[in-house]
RNA sequence: GGGCGCUUAGCUCAGUUGGUAGAGCAUCUCGCUUACACCGAGAGGGUCUAAGGUUCGAAUCCUUAAGCGCCCACCA
């Protein structure tokens, strides 16, 4: 028998065991035919940061699952990666280097992409090692990053195929500007923020009339490239005035008074000023009515040419002061109103985003492109598809009324980024002729013969290479093995967060590129937050918890349970250090139960093996059927994806029934190592995919061959169940439950023994053979069983079904208190009667609620009335 | 303006198809009984946000309302 410390410290075993499990092959699945593959595509951590809540919740899950499905005899790729993260990391690179007075700028492209290669390569191997801090099982030599050599080849196939269907076109339209990142933004990276703004109100004064129109505007500074004046032509106020120009002040153009009903007459003045150059809205309203734009506002968030001598080159602030300011001076700014509205800024660094036109790169996702029997559906269309479908379930699926909603209103996805971290355009630009190529190779030359080309500046959306991501980790465009094998994945698993972001834009761009859907279900968790239900923020370290700190304190483990119990999926979860606590303290539950077992059994019960015979007490077979009823509640639960309630019912059994009752049950004559043993194996495994360490820690004691992780998940036996034996060692513990509660209230020290006295009926026998366990649970001095006999006066009476129970504690009994404790027992039984009475004599109900309901209410009744009749008898002889 | 989620014991939350409410922590009372004080035994504590409805029966299904939170949307 091996020494095994009296508490488990998880630090002292943690990354021994999973240095064994990776050196041994264990996380590396073969495409092996006879198997099923399970695959996972591990969501990629941004190459930037160190592990926070969030991956650690992800790792946790996903781990379960696929720790679960490899004992279960499936293949399982879990395949691990990193992204490379442009506007992110770029932004990261920049402050540090913004540090040292350094600027992308003035570094030339070239030294500031390796400056952050430098960064990443660092980062990376931090990441790494702390996915592997959680235990993750996944299959480090299948590792990927989103700009390795393969990754970046699929993604420039993928860009030229949309290219040549036309799903790729460069357009001139309005785009979300970042001044800050000098890069465009997708629309769902924009951010909303409330602030308090003004509202101005401008009259524009009518050409060859003597009127006025009054705008209503939250950027006066914006006027200067208005081209229209807009109303609705519902709008009595305004119906004369159609169709005139007026004149812009400042810039003295003429512009015409035009009518959509778009316009909302209830807003402002309720006519709306134009700027298709630097309103999405207006953009929109200018193309319908073909109506110009002058961009006044550049790329640096200063005032062009266009907007005239006096305002060139001011900032957006400078020149909206200035504007009001000479509209003050010519008698036209009529008020200002306080305000609130949404600032949109940019998600990744909260700089305020100016909306301008400028050519871009787009994916035109309502372009019927994709063959589909015999017409030709859009992107989009194909992506609500296989959701509507049922190809891909998003759990919990009240998400797929979300993703709906999104993918009906997605508008043409802006791809291209002015920023250099990330993978560069295939495109190439002759100057010579005017040409553009788009290939996944450089071209050598064009073909008016010029060798001089240019390559496209700009990078792509880092979400355009992560929608590649199952299948590009895979291999493709290869023909590879792994990619025929693993994919579609069998589940995407993340923080519903990214829905839009990612998954969204996973199935857009694998039901496109492979005619097959990237992940068969969509498993999405809540996000962490604090115990008062705010966000945690890395600013604020009184609120954040950092997951290694916690994995030092209380080990990954506890981590990890405190992520999966008591979660459902898709909401939030707070998290605090006494949860974490709680579960490092059944981890030690697990650890000491283990311990028991170990000190308690030889080696050669540990080489025997488990078979039927062994099983010998009532005891034995009460815990092995719980046993048995629990590896059914939890495989359907794993199947199901209720890892709470799996996690939960683990814990209770192990906590409850089998260390509460059959260990204790165990000390003695009672001990059974080979069904010891047997309940301890079977718990490992059952719980081995939520707590990896410790039970691999401790079946290093338990003289098997193969490690824990590669053990077969064990199967329900219905050959274990022992109904009647279940029901009386219920029984039994009720009756000890009793008398443990009556000896609390009574004052009894603990130390103390005491007699008792039991008429068991026809369980006599029953009773007989577990005197000791009563005797010694109960902690008595004597116990007498009998079939039946008087009534023992001055004692403590307990009437359990129809059993009668003694306490003789004379001198500690005190009779009127008795009296009372009898008749307020009565009194609720007599209640819960009555309500049983008048159920069961409501004729609706004997003959419309189900066979089996009734028969319970009715020996419930039964063994009412039993009892009252007892107590009853009792109360009469005080 | 649309949509969604939450509201259950002091706190954090479970409660799978409707069958008279559960856990952990906290509180109180005892206790070092040969695995564990990261422990054991016992106790108290809830008209399941409110009001209607369906049903023999509702925390659970339907309707309405309130509070909190989130997401989406082109109120300038």
């Amino acid at each position: 028998m091996k020494e095994i410390e009296k508490a488990y410290e998880a630090y002292k075993y943690e990354d021994e065991i999973y240095n064994k499990w990776e050196t041994s092959g264990a996380f590396t699945p073969n495409t092996d035919k006879k198997k099923k593959p399970f695959t996972i595509s591990m969501p990629p951590p941004n190459a930037t940061g160190t592990l926070h809540l969030g991956h650690a919740t992800m790792l946790a899950i996903q781990d379960i699952m696929i720790r679960y499905k490899r004992m279960r005899g499936f293949s399982t790729l879990w395949l691990p990666g990193t992204d490379h993260a442009g506007i992110a990391t770029q932004n990261r690179v920049e402050k540090l280097l913004a540090e040292k007075g350094q600027t992308r700028h003035k570094l030339g492209r070239e030294k500031f992409i390796q400056e952050v290669e430098r960064f990443v390569e660092g980062s990376r191997n931090t990441i790494r090692n702390q996915i592997r801090k959680m235990g993750a099982s996944c299959d480090w030599t299948r590792e990927r990053y989103t700009l390795d050599e393969g990754l970046s080849r699929a993604v420039k196939n993928v860009f030229v195929k949309m290219y040549n269907d036309g799903l790729i076109y460069r357009g001139n339209r309005i785009v979300n500007w970042c001044p800050r990142c000098s890069s465009t933004l997708a629309d769902d990276e924009v951010d909303y923020k409330e602030q308090e703004a003004k509202l101005y109100y401008i009259k524009y004064p009518v050409a060859c009339e003597d009127d006025f129109i009054t705008v209503a505007t939250v950027r006066p500074e914006t006027m200067l490239g208005d081209t229209a004046v807009a109303v609705n032509p519902d709008d009595k106020r305004y119906k004369k005035l159609i169709g005139k120009t007026v004149i812009l002040p400042l810039q003295n153009r003429n512009i015409p008074i035009i009518a959509d009903k778009h316009v909302d007459m209830n807003f402002g003045t309720g006519a709306l000023k134009m700027t298709p150059a630097h309103s999405v809205i207006d953009a929109e309203l200018a193309q319908k009515h073909k109506i110009q734009s002058i961009q006044v506002i550049n790329e640096n968030a200063k005032m062009t040419r266009e907007a005239g001598v006096k305002y060139e080159g001011l900032s957006v602030k400078e020149a909206r002061n200035k504007v009001l300011e000479d509209l003050n001076k010519l008698g036209l700014l009529v008020k200002e109103e306080a305000f609130t509205n949404n600032l949109s800024i940019c998600y990744r660094c909260k700089t305020p985003i100016e909306p301008l036109i400028s050519r871009q790169w787009f994916i035109a996702v309502d372009k019927p492109v994709i063959k589909e029997g015999s017409k030709k559906i859009s992107l989009k269309q194909k992506a609500l598809e296989v959701v509507k479908k049922g190809k891909i379930e998003i759990v919990p699926d009240r998400f797929n009324k979300i993703y709906f909603n999104w993918m009906n209103n997605l508008h043409d996805w802006c791809i291209s980024r002015q920023i250099w971290w990330g993978h560069r355009l295939p495109v190439y630009y002759c100057d010579e002729c005017g040409e553009v190529i788009v290939s996944a190779e450089p071209p050598k030359k064009c073909k008016c013969g010029e060798f001089r080309l240019r390559q496209d500046p700009d990078t792509l959306d880092t979400w355009f290479s992560s929608g590649l991501w199952t299948f590009s980790t895979l291999g493709w465009p290869d023909k590879t093995k792994d990619l025929d094998y693993f994919h579609p994945t069998s589940v995407m698993e993340t923080g519903y967060d990214i829905l839009f972001f990612w998954i969204a834009r996973m199935i857009i761009m694998t039901t496109y590129a492979l005619h097959e859907v990237p992940f068969e279900k969509v498993y999405l968790h809540g996000l962490i937050r604090t115990r008062e239900g705010k966000k945690m923020s890395k600013s604020d370290p009184a609120t954040c918890i950092d997951p290694l700190d916690m994995i030092e304190k209380y080990g990954t483990d506890a981590l990890r349970l405190s992520f999966i119990i008591g979660a459902t999926p898709g909401n939030d979860l707070r998290l605090y250090e006494e949860k974490i606590a709680g579960y490092r303290n059944f981890v030690n539950k697990i650890w000491n139960a283990s311990r028991f077992t170990l000190m308690n059994v030889d080696e050669k019960h540990l080489k025997s093996g488990f078979k039927i015979q062994h099983i010998k007490t009532r005891a034995d077979k009460w815990i092995i059927t719980k046993l048995q009823l629990l590896i059914k509640d939890v495989t359907d639960d794993m199947e199901n994806f209720r890892f709470s309630e799996a996690g939960t019912k683990i814990y209770n059994f192990t906590w409850s029934d089998y260390c509460d009752w059959y260990v204790e049950l165990s000390k003695g004559e009672q001990l059974n190592p080979e069904v010891l043993i047997y309940i301890l194996k079977t718990l490992l495994t059952l719980i081995h995919p939520f707590v990896p360490f410790v039970t691999e820690a401790l079946w290093t004691h338990l003289e098997e061959k193969d490690m824990l992780i590669h053990r077969k998940w064990p199967e329900f036996d219905k050959n274990m169940i022992f109904t009647k034996e279940v029901k009386e060692m219920e029984l039994l513990h009720q009756v000890i439950a009793y008398i443990r509660s009556v000896r609390a209230e009574y004052g009894v020290a603990p130390a103390k023994k005491v007699n008792a006295i039991i008429y068991a009926g026809n369980k006599t026998q029953f009773f007989e053979e577990k005197r000791d366990s009563i005797m010694k649970m109960g902690r008595l001095e004597k116990l007498e069983i009998l079939e039946k006999g008087k009534k023992v006066p001055k004692a403590v009476s307990l009437f359990v079904s129809d059993l009668e129970i003694y306490l003789p504690l004379s001198d500690l009994i005190d009779l009127e208190k008795e009296k009372n404790r009898l008749t307020k027992e009565i009194k609720i039984l007599e209640q819960e009667m009555m309500v049983l009475k008048n159920k069961l004599n409501n004729s609706n109900f004997v003959s419309k609620a189900p066979k089996e309901v009734v028969e319970k209410e009715k020996i419930r009744l039964e063994e009412l009335k039993s009892s009252i009749v007892k107590i009853n008898d009792k109360l009469n002889e005080f």
